[in-house]
DNA sequence: GTAGGAGCTGGAGTGCACTCCAGGTCAACC
DNA sequence: GGTTGACCTGGAGTGCACTCCAGCTCCTAC
């Protein structure tokens, strides 16, 4: 099965031009053409675009996931450096959640503050 | 009880080119000055900047916070709205975590698919 | 055979959130 | 009274991750 551009743009979330910059960069192997020069997205291809959009929805820097995409590249001998990788950006995202969930305490703590102002008035409370 | 802006900066976590940044863009009020005309930040200067920055590490935009700031400068009367914002902040925060949540658990998978190419040598898996 | 639409390229432009800089002031200490 | 260090201002520069554009080609449908 292959896909046009719009179609792997639909499939993986990117936009086009989102594509021809990641393709540019070296952040994906230039796919294949069709007969008319257009580019011509595979299913593995794809699925690579796929797992780039949780590294940069999860906060990955482009420059760490090209770094990931060239270890990838130079075959199954990188494996373990690029499960490292993968290892040590899950801890950040994990530290990523708990500092979201401490900050979700704050707002808990401030809308509820909020919901006091609101029904006794009291004066002078503005944060 | 005053600060300097080093003292406000270490405080807050924010550096000093950002406090003086902020201000310029209106997130904070100008701040007293000391008799050398130098920023002399108040605890109520202090509570509100490290507020700012739970905003800010929740992925707040700027132009949110700032709108945020402006209706708080308007008093009471806004208290309302501002919770609301709050409110909804929140809600966008808990999605954030919910999709990190998702992309960890993509995050797990790799990482012991990882490990089982590591212990029995599949070739050809190079994702 | 031509009009329309998708896609192509190289390069310029955008928005966000800072960050840095030159050139100056001010207070304190030696 | 000179040097040092923190701070001041207005404005320019930076890094990131796209996003847009002009001008072109190619295929399809009428």
């Amino acid at each position: 099965m292959t896909y046009s551009i719009a179609q792997a743009a639909e499939h993986s979330g990117l936009s086009i031009d989102t594509l021809r910059y990641y393709e540019r960069i070296g952040l994906v192997d230039p796919p294949a053409r069709d007969s008319g020069g257009r580019r011509s997205y595979s299913d593995d291809d794809l699925g690579w675009l796929v797992f780039l959009t949780r590294l940069r929805t999860t906060g990955m820097p482009i420059r760490m996931m090209r770094e990931y995409a060239q270890l990838r590249h130079r075959g199954a001998a990188t494996a373990g450096r690029r499960k490292q990788m993968l290892f040590e950006h899950r801890a950040s995202v994990r530290a990523r959640i708990a500092e979201l969930q401490s900050c979700l305490e704050v707002l808990d703590y401030k809308i509820s503050h909020y919901g006091e102002i609101e029904h006794t008035f009291i004066e002078g409370i503005t944060a």
